[in-house]
DNA sequence: GTGGTCTAGACCACA
DNA sequence: GTGGTCTAGACCACA
């Protein structure tokens, strides 16, 4: 299930990337799960196909999923799970980026990991 | 001292926000400090003043620093701390993003809270 | 023995081409050897008849294989070694593409002629 | 110098990516350069805008250009050069083919070699 | 001016 | 049926 926020600033390809990755890492999708074709997923969430193929791509770059031609796209075998190194370095940047961001707000070292433990175990509950 | 990083996919002018913050974090600048000019900053960091006048805009609606007409921009006096209710949600909002990213890339919960860790205690000394 | 990777980007039909010319490269197959109907390789391999017609269609244009109505489909007598025109420069053009992505990444001359013998000798054996 | 053969079935958007990879190899090119805008170049070789996107995007994905926001897109500083092991894999796999094909053709390993050397060289010249 | 995203469609190869 | 490419535009944030 994907649900859109139009009014993000995040761009809706991304947000199915990132939802996407979430249900497989709840195991609502497991490997080889086919998930809906672009077509059937761009009527569902009422956007157009090329946007859902641009999210897709973006998926099959990061092992993700797989595309087989004219069968249709599932989720990986062996999912990748090895901290890539410059995904890791763009995460690091962006962590660096928020916790500046709590610190300015005047959040103590402890309060900003006691979030990241809510958030995280928030991820494993829903 | 700004720094910018133009190949950054981070806006220029969040790169100016950012940073002033920082340097109000750490005392650099303290209330009732005058900053540069638009024009001064501008040309100081060879970019258009149109972009560090967006900058100064974002950092005065947050209250960080404050316009006084025929004289200058200063550090505002007292400066908002309280986890204004909206910065806060966006921050959580990119918090779980990031906490996603790298919980897909396999790491547990210590290992992400020792990393936020990490990140809070370098911020502290550079 | 056809082997698919349905996962790779090379379109099946063409994956069985190559395996089929490979088998008779390797005198697995020799000329006037009966190959399996479309329906039976189709069964085999767990694929749409549709999709292993197309292979022989593609075969039969290379007069690698001979289709002799109602017995059956068979490897041609005298098989065209012979360096046909425009199939060696359709090789030719994809050998400069390989090459310029391996000069990319840095192989000197030596590095790529190396690793074009290896790969030579490699495919002898198997 | 970016020509399109329109006929190839080669994607647009991948010759692209192919020849700017070719001139910053040959030195056409160098790290700082600038080059010509996403609607320039679409003009240029009457094409439309979203088709240049795509080719520099990918061309930014590894690392041979970047884009700086608002300002346009340059040749990478440290062009990366390590044979990152994905693309490694891919051209192997590609040059696997070509070999196979040539050798259906009857060509001898030092047939196949020649000709590679002959292409690399080629490819320095022109 | 720049690149990034998205629309609403077309056409294609493949299965 | 499937995904991939491309068109011809629109609108946006950013510099």
């Amino acid at each position: 299930m994907i649900v859109l926020d139009l009014k993000s600033n995040k761009p809706i390809y991304e947000q199915i990337v990132e939802q996407m990755k979430f249900h497989v890492l709840k195991g609502h999708l497991k490997p080889g799960d086919a998930i809906p074709s672009v077509r059937k997923l761009a009527l569902d969430i009422a956007i157009t196909p090329g946007t859902v193929a641009k999210a897709y791509q973006e998926l099959e770059r990061q092992h993700i999923i797989e595309t087989i031609r004219g069968k249709g796209t599932f989720i990986a075998g062996n999912i990748e799970l090895k901290p890539d190194d410059t995904r890791m370095e763009e995460s690091k940047k962006m962590m660096r980026s928020v916790i500046l961001e709590l610190k300015v707000m005047g959040l103590s070292e402890t309060e900003v990991t006691d979030m990241v433990k809510e958030l995280y175990k928030e991820m494993s509950v829903c």
